[in-house]
DNA sequence: TTAGTCAAGTGGAGCA
DNA sequence: TGCTCCACTTGACTAA
């Protein structure tokens, strides 16, 4: 199956005249990480991977007369099924619904929210912005969602779940690495009974203080359903 | 059907 | 008071 290496051009999917510039410097080099899609985003990086495979699986075949027209190809690689193309096209539905009339349809109580899917070469723009820099000043932000044709807002949350989502993976990584006995705390208990003498008489012993339920329980909420206060049974010895 | 992803929603905190 | 941040949660969507 012949490849289609058409360059994308950012402008003719977005139909409007930007400023050249940035464009042309984007095409080239959107055109550039989907032909090397290994290198320009970093390792570890699961919202530039994802970016990263829609980059190289996906090749935009646009011309500015009529934009709705575009299709996916094979890589070399080959095994693209119809499901990106079928993904594409809702992303160039929603691209064409939403472009610069954003506030408009939010406005618009509809009772089905909306879930904007940003373009690749959105995306690539943001991450590779993200690359650069974890965090913009308004006058950054309205370039960037100018030049992309994004609102503001959609912008800063971009950047936002952007930093969340690096935040977790790594949480994740440094879960992964550390041996559970590292986590595990030590904790002062004091000796009730030894060599079969009790140390406390019960006056001595404090009333246990209960925790509120929230924290008590603050990774198990199911456990709530036990309410050993309540049933008396063996559970409620082991609790407290 | 289910788990994962992602844009957007929510709510509290800090700041000018 | 309004803005932005973080730390989630929600709901739409997709792939396995």
């Amino acid at each position: 199956m012949a490849i289609n290496r058409n360059s994308f051009s950012i402008h003719n999917i977005l139909n409007r005249g930007l400023d050249c510039e940035k464009h042309c410097s984007l095409d080239e080099e959107y055109a550039e990480a989907r032909d090397c899609s290994s290198s320009s985003l970093p390792a570890g990086n699961a919202g530039a991977e994802s970016a990263q495979r829609r980059i190289s699986s996906c090749v935009l075949v646009l011309d500015s007369s009529s934009s709705d027209q575009h299709s996916c190809e094979e890589e070399s690689t080959g095994g693209e099924d119809n499901s990106l193309e079928r993904r594409h096209d809702h992303n160039m539905d929603q691209q064409k619904a939403q472009s610069c009339n954003f506030e408009e349809n939010h406005s618009k109580s509809s009772k089905k929210r909306s879930r904007a899917a940003f373009s690749h070469a959105q995306v690539y723009e943001l991450e590779r912005r993200f690359n650069l820099q974890r965090y913009l000043s308004g006058p950054e932000r309205a370039d960037l969602a100018g030049a992309l044709k994004l609102t503001e807002t959609q912008v800063k949350i971009w950047f936002q779940n952007r930093r969340y989502k690096t935040k977790r993976r790594q949480m994740a990584a440094e879960l992964a690495t550390t041996p559970t006995t590292a986590l595990a705390k030590r904790v002062a208990v004091k000796v009730l009974v030894r060599n079969d003498q009790r140390q406390y008489n019960a006056e001595e012993l404090p009333s246990p203080s209960v925790p509120p339920l929230y924290q008590s329980f603050p990774c198990y909420p199911y456990m709530f359903c036990f309410q050993p206060w309540i049933s008396g049974n063996n559970l409620s010895g082991g609790m407290y």
